[in-house]
DNA sequence: CCTAATGTTTGTGC
DNA sequence: AGCACAAACATTAG
């Protein structure tokens, strides 16, 4: 699920319901998610203070904490990461790995997998480097940035558009969504586009993000490729082909073969 | 029992 | 260096 749009949206469930909040106490369930440190030091870090307003790069979740000096919690969803408000008193899911308590309720990291969770920093600095060789938000690139990044790959443009390091953000889901709509196949070599085809592309991308962060999910409307990709006679709400589906860079990958091209 | 899953990291080989 | 591919991580659902 946590791609952008995701991310996007649990960010806004951090600012709308704990920004400011005192909390109250930590309850670790499972402190496998917690990387780098211990329960007890999260616990120690986070009561009597509060978040302060959250950011997000990529698919990475940055929340200030406010009264600590300089200290940042740092979340990543993996593939089946969550982060929900409870209202008091609300049953915990057997996937709650970590609640924060706070006024009228708590704020949960729900997680079935556990391939990520939560990381701790200190300054910007550190924060910088806990998220790694991350590229520019995709959201936030501009046209002539995506085809300076991207201009001169050779790789598929599934492969680089999926590539945190090129462009953050974008995850399988989104990848395929946003070829579809900007009819490119998935295989197509990044370099075999004219600086005006990327544009189009550019184009593309910013509608279909701005959708879907505002949807808190890549939304899966009939009138979206997302809508159709579950089916395995799925057929392009477009043109009414039957769909495509296979496995590209590694990662299942659905397209139209009339609109994209074989 | 087997397969697949919206992510990342690491290792191998060209 | 850049790229493709496979495996591993942990867990559940079908």
């Amino acid at each position: 699920m946590p791609e952008l749009s995701d991310v996007e949206g649990f960010r806004r469930v951090l600012a709308e319901h704990a920004v400011g909040k005192p909390i109250d106490d930590v309850d670790v369930a499972d402190a496998q998610v917690l990387r780098g440190f211990s329960a007890k030091r999260l616990r120690e870090l986070l009561r009597g203070r509060s978040f302060a307003e959250p950011s997000r790069r990529g698919k990475w979740l940055i929340a200030p904490v406010s009264g600590a000096d300089e200290a940042h919690l740092l979340v990543h969803f993996g593939m089946t990461g969550a982060l929900v408000w409870a209202e008091r008193g609300q049953q915990r899911h057997q996937h709650d790995r970590v609640a924060v308590r706070m006024d009228g309720g708590e704020l949960r990291y729900r997680d079935m997998r556990k391939l990520k969770g939560l990381y701790l920093a200190g300054d910007a600095d550190d924060v910088a480097e806990q998220l790694g060789e991350l590229g520019p938000d995709a959201f936030d690139v501009s046209a002539a940035q995506l085809y300076g990044r991207l201009g001169e790959r050779s790789a598929q443009l599934k492969s680089a558009l999926s590539d945190q390091s090129v462009l953050a953000g974008l995850g399988n889901l989104l990848v395929d969504e946003i070829l579809w709509q900007a009819r490119f196949n998935p295989r197509t070599r990044a370099t075999e586009l004219t600086e005006q085809r990327f544009t189009s592309l550019h184009k593309t991308m910013r509608t279909v993000l701005r959708q879907s962060a505002k949807a808190g999910r890549v939304p899966p409307w009939p009138s979206w490729l997302t809508g159709h990709r579950d089916d395995p006679s799925g057929e392009c709400p477009r043109c009414g082909t039957r769909l495509s589906h296979g496995r590209i860079s590694s990662r299942t990958t659905v397209w139209c073969p009339h609109c994209q091209g074989a």
